[in-house]
DNA sequence: AAATTGTTTATAAACAGCCCG
DNA sequence: TTCGGGCTGTTTATAAACAAT
């Protein structure tokens, strides 16, 4: 049921439109919210925890343990916004524990109480053949192989960042997905590779590199741009033993919570688009965060310096739309730079209607004149690094580019001056959903989550 | 007899195959390159002149008229090889006269002549309808709507570029492709507006602004990175009386060449690939320059300039394949900067043999060891600006970006230190052929000529 | 001559945000 | 007022041409 046999739904980035799904049968068109037990204040069933961020007034933290339930999760959360109704903290923001809930695979119960959409992640999730190691340890028959849910470009990097030194021949990106993922082996067509060289072509993010007697080439990540991504990060522990040793690292990007996560990502996109249990004026703001981060999960500090300006490529689609009552400023700390990113006040109606509001822009949207220049930042620091870490102890992950020296994906970008080579203005963009997503691009499903 | 129905060979960018021909039916498979009458030395029949470059000790310049018959190019072209033999001088730069020989529309003797694959060029540039002035004067009805030879991103040029002040809207891009290439109007598919879109947003080149008031957004073009390509450029006064005032500017892109003076590109193509004259130490480069340069034409002398070094996207697909003898240095000037361009000596076998030898590389080929660093030069300056100038009082053009940061298309880019922002090393690529190409990315048709 | 590797264009499509009726 | 459709903009997938080796 697919609607288009060239390009699977599968591998759409964005938001799924939670039609089909080939896998599950039963339609069930059920949208009601069944499971929304309200629970007790700050601390829910199965550990959830909730509380206030540290340091940003409007924003509480939502504790997950590994354990908990999938109707504890949204209870907990239900019960919060019913708690605070209209006027109270609403900003989210959902930690992970240190493991994954191995239930969701099996929470057919949640995904029939929820809504079809479950059915298409948990199923994508569930069947998807995960061979996390890189090694050709031959696996076991993975059950079907069903195409993985990852873009092109996500795989690249998670092959070349499966190596210690994160580079690869094209030969052997192609041994490595097909290793780790038996759908390219075995179903997909031919014309899967030539995807792959066009991707490695295309991007920018991806750099062949020359050996130095100038008979190899390789392909590398972009160093300041690279998250270091690999399959880890995103893979699930399932019912697999053989995978379950796998450690799921805590940092988890946004477009990977829409994996791992994933009625968490459809609760949210149900509570703002559909159900708006919050009044207009009431921000949901999501954001991933960490507290113990695992070290090479992080940049490496010497990528986040200003390497290169001349190479600078930065950050792709790092949307934020605020909503917030008045200005605030996040300052966030790449090394030793500190940048501000505003999080705009949204008025009623913000006089510029139209100013720079696309989510997705493409890199340098040159403003004619200069309208509230309120971020001055260098180039390649903040948005090239792909990491930033707010104000307090957490850290946020940011998406992080695909392509071009785009400085703020979702920023209107206006040059001060001629010559000024480092200094951009930079203002937030306005949606009227009020999220503020922090996202993942590479892992490639799910723009917002 | 497309061999795709999906991409028409019309739109076709690299060298066409010669293969297909819609429009001319005789299938015609000689080679033999009959035309090759021998001429005088330095002064040919229809006013051909071949002279020494003034300052280039191994180039030959070729002035060709705008009365030149095709038969007498050729002529010249073959007697000055002849004549020259494997020793000789052996550049070749023709330089295009004030005009274009509209005998090549009717000159089927020639295309007969020579080889089939002139029917494919000149076919298409009789046939395709030509309206050259972006106003809506409601032309008389052009013979047959076939598809224009341009890419998508080259008729945005051509677009954007018509407009005094360089912007437009997304519609008046449609409305101009539409006054322009009345194909688009009524047989193209909707789905070429889609195909407009996407070009915007994928490439570079294309900025988004927002008008002051945040209501309007315009397309510009990269202010370092345009050409100021218009249709005009390109245009071949044909047989229509009406088109026939329009000027054809004397400086030609090589990708212009390819449409305007096909019979040249697969005079060289064919000099070079098929009938081999000369032997292999012999080069045959072919460079388009012109002496009287109409100022519109030229950059802007601002947009030389290093204005911005964050927004520095450059050159794609410089192509320079040496073949010289010993280093020789065209030192090109571009405003007040000056950088040197190497032509390195392609000994009998280059150790490092296919280090960066790529035509067409990704911009940053990064090499892990610096090798040959021979030339430095200020980012955004000589591959940003998309007009180099050699030493003499020639000016070259090269080729223009399309997308990216990508200093130079086919240098091996090496950083010299993390903070050197504006410090590279290039040295050039070795190609076989022996063909130093500059070429016009934006006409989208031809790659060699 | 054929396969591999790399670059680029075209096309279809999903989807997001905005405007407008 | 909202809602749906159209327009604009971004991104991915896929096929393909072609170049260089």
């Amino acid at each position: 049921m697919r609607r288009s046999p060239t390009r699977p739904l599968i591998l759409k980035r964005r938001k799924l439109p939670f039609h089909q799904n080939a896998t599950d049968s039963q339609p069930g068109e059920s949208g009601s919210k069944e499971p929304s037990k309200p629970a007790a204040t700050q601390s829910f069933s199965d550990g959830i925890r909730i509380m206030d961020h540290p340091s940003m007034s409007d924003t509480q933290v939502v504790v997950i343990p590994e354990t908990a339930e999938v109707q504890s999760v949204i209870g907990a959360l239900t019960a919060k916004d019913n708690e605070c109704g209209a006027q109270g903290p609403n900003k989210l923001i959902l930690l992970s524990g240190s493991g994954s809930d191995n239930k969701s695979t099996e929470g057919h119960k949640v995904k029939d109480v929820t809504c079809n959409p479950l059915d298409d992640s948990l199923g994508r999730m569930s069947t998807c053949d995960l061979e996390p190691n890189s090694t050709n340890a031959d696996a076991p028959q993975q059950p079907i192989s069903e195409r993985p849910p990852y873009s092109y470009m996500a795989m690249i990097q998670f092959a070349i960042n499966s190596r210690k030194n994160r580079r690869m021949t094209l030969k052997e990106i192609y041994m490595w997905i097909e290793d780790n993922f038996s759908y390219y082996r075995d179903v997909a067509k031919p014309g899967w590779k030539n995807s792959i060289r066009h991707n490695l072509s295309l991007h920018d993010l991806f750099i062949r590199e020359t050996s130095p007697d100038g008979k190899m080439s390789f392909w590398t990540i972009r160093h300041e741009a690279n998250r270091y991504l690999t399959l880890d990060h995103v893979y699930k522990p399932g019912r697999d033993p053989m995978t379950a040793t796998v450690p799921v690292p805590m940092l988890l990007l946004a477009n990977q919570v829409r994996l791992i996560y994933p009625f968490l990502y459809f609760f949210l996109v149900l509570q703002e688009k559909k159900m708006k249990p919050l009044p207009p004026q009431t921000d949901s703001c999501f954001v991933l965060i960490q507290l113990p981060v695992t070290p090479s999960v992080y940049l490496p500090s010497t990528s986040c310096s200003q390497q290169n300006g001349n190479n600078s490529r930065a950050a792709k689609r790092v949307r934020i739309a605020p909503k917030v009552r008045n200005f605030s400023y996040i300052s966030v700390e790449v090394k030793e730079e500190l940048v501000c990113v505003p999080i705009k006040c949204e008025t009623p109606k913000a006089p510029p209607k139209r100013q720079a509001s696309s989510s997705q822009c493409k890199q340098r949207l040159v403003h004619s004149v200069n309208e509230e220049p309120v971020l001055l930042c260098h180039e390649s620091n903040f948005f090239d690094s792909g990491v930033a870490c707010d104000a307090s102890t957490f850290h946020l992950t940011l998406s992080t580019p695909s392509k071009m020296p785009s400085y703020v994906a979702s920023f209107k970008v206006t040059q001060v001056g001629k010559e000024s080579q480092n200094i951009l203005h930079l203002s937030p963009i306005h949606t009227r959903g009020g999220f503020l997503t922090i996202e993942s691009e590479a892992v490639g499903v799910g723009r917002n989550f």
